[in-house]
RNA sequence: GGGGCGUUAGCUCAGUGGUAGAGCAUUCGGCUUUUAACCGACUGGUCGUAGGUUCAAAUCCUACACGCCCCA
């Protein structure tokens, strides 16, 4: 993609300009004095049922304003769109039902100006709802052309880098951002009437925990300290279950210093949510009746189209464990040595599986899960038992301490969710904070550091406890049907474009 | 990090070695119910950047930048 060209500018904004010249001429070309008592889609709704007639009959006077997206002149009258943040309406101008001048005026003015306008409602012998104007003006100049009417805009980078544009060209982008928020607010209502509390914790922190990511790194100049960006809330959030707030989320940003994919941004949004009183499987309880209700209220729909897939979330989702998924897509499993080292060992060599020497059944058998099962996991799949190895804030299965009552939530083929059972005995999580530490000293920068505070904390007692992590931006993805996660965000992260 | 594809007018795109093209938009003229309005005329480009090959490069080669997709 090309960048501006400042240097010599582009003829047509020189025409623009040009104009915008002879309105500061005129007076303020930047008024706000315009109040609008209309919106498009309000007034498609409420006239809906008015035949022209009747309509014109009742003399309903309006004013609207937006930004003008059609231009349609035939000599002494003409159609313009005007498009506000609820849709389109249609105003005809007339010249001899306008004051003096203004219709000349007008003629000059270009698509993507934003324009206000003041008359009655009729309707065109096409059936089309419209404001037959009385008074109409010109509010902002626009000095950039707007993109192909009929093409709108499909340049990638262009959508992403002028989001600006791209939303007022695309609806379905509108329409992408306007079902995020949706969703969002779907879920707090969801938690809020639960009883939940949303809390908001640290962005910057000075020891990264909570997940195994690498993280960003800042400086504090006032203090001359390195912080770090968050990698999860967690661990604060549980600092909050000890501090008695029972059941609490927060849905933020977190960052994770790694690659950029479909799948990735640096920084993205997550639901975490810690629950008192309850083990995982009322959070898989939980997910599952949150998924149902978000797609009902949302779409409408249990079953969901993703990138031609169907998805139902009206069914009870499937379950498995992780051993089960190594069974199902590796045939040849021996499962007796599921927990043989140099057994997963031979195995990753033959998947091509890159290994270091610190890894323990547990982390191999993920491995192996990862690259032959996720993928897989197609329809809404709660995957259950992961190793201790790979889960250090989860709490040991009871009966078999090599796994964790923890799971996470598949779907298309991605992860989406994950949750377990909050490890609550400060001694067994000193032991594994050690644990982690010596991979961190073994070069495994993703390792989580030693919290001494959490420690502490849990030593003042967290009652039982259950937690989730719900990726918003995936869940987003699957909601509108989009296939990279730039289509979601709506400043994705890019290398910084050049002006010269 | 590796591989593939892409970058041409404001936008959407043609153009595979021989004078840089189309539609829409812009500009000018016409048109008082249009719907991608229509009719007529015109205008608009360092073909991503830098090198190279060639009598001649948007086109072939190399490097780089940015983006998209796949893989790690």
């Amino acid at each position: 993609m090309s960048n501006n060209k400042p240097k010599s500018e582009n003829k047509l904004i020189a025409e623009r300009r040009g104009k915008l010249d002879a309105m500061r001429e005129l007076g303020n070309a930047y008024p706000n004095d315009f109040r609008r008592n209309a919106l498009a889609e309000e007034l498609h709704r409420t006239y809906e049922a008015h035949a022209d007639q009747p309509l014109r009959d009742e003399h309903v006077a309006v004013t609207v304003s937006g930004r003008m997206m059609a231009k349609r002149v035939m000599g002494k009258a003409s159609f313009i769109k005007l498009q506000d943040r609820s849709g389109q309406i249609q105003v005809r101008l007339e010249r001899d039902r306008l004051a003096d001048g203004v219709y000349q005026g007008f003629k000059k003015w270009d698509v993507g100006d934003i324009v206000g306008a003041q008359g009655e409602l009729f309707r065109t012998k096409t059936g089309e709802l419209t404001v037959m104007a009385d008074e109409v003006r010109l509010l902002t100049k626009a000095l950039r052309p707007l993109p192909d009417k009929f093409h709108g805009l499909a340049d990638q980078e262009t959508r992403y880098r002028q989001r600006y544009v791209d939303l007022i060209i695309n609806e379905s982008s509108r329409n992408v951002f306007r079902t995020r928020s949706a969703i969002v607010s779907y879920i707090r209502a969801f938690l809020d009437a639960q009883d939940y509390l949303e809390v908001e914790t640290p962005m910057m922190q000075t020891t990264p925990g909570g997940a195994i990511a690498r993280p960003f790194t800042t400086h504090h100049n006032a203090l001359d300290m390195q912080l770090f960006l968050r990698i999860a809330p967690e661990l604060n959030l549980k600092r909050l279950i000890v501090g008695g707030f029972e059941r609490v989320y927060e849905i933020n940003r977190n960052f994770r210093n790694e690659g950029v994919s479909t799948q990735h941004n640096p920084e993205f949004t997550m639901l975490e949510l810690y629950r008192a009183y309850a083990d995982y499987e009322d959070l898989i309880d939980m997910m599952e009746a949150l998924l149902r209700g978000m797609s009902q209220a949302i779409l409408g729909v249990t079953k969901i189209n993703y990138q031609g897939e169907e998805l139902d979330f009206g069914n009870p989702f499937a379950r498995m464990t992780v051993a089960e998924v190594i069974e199902r897509f590796n045939p040849d499993f021996d499962m007796d040595r599921i927990r043989d080292r140099e057994y997963l060992l031979g195995i990753c060599e033959a998947l091509g599986i890159a290994v270091k020497d610190s890894y323990g059944p547990g982390k191999l058998q993920i491995e192996i899960f990862e690259k032959t099962g996720e993928n897989n996991l197609r329809a809404p799949t709660f995957v259950t038992q992961y190793p201790t190895e790979v889960s250090p804030l989860s709490r040991k299965n009871d009966a078999d301490p090599f796994l964790t009552d923890r799971f996470e939530f598949f779907v298309a083929g991605r992860e989406i969710a994950n949750g377990f059972s909050e490890l609550n005995d400060p001694e067994d999580q000193a032991e594994r904070f050690r644990a982690q530490a010596v991979n961190r000293e073994a070069g495994d920068d993703e390792a989580m550091a030693f919290d001494h505070d959490y420690i502490r904390a849990l030593e003042f007692g967290m009652p039982p406890t259950a937690g989730i992590g719900v990726g918003i931006d995936r869940l987003v993805m699957l909601f509108t049907d989009s296939p990279s996660i730039r289509d979601v965000l709506l400043f994705p992260h890019m290398r910084p474009e050049v002006f010269d």
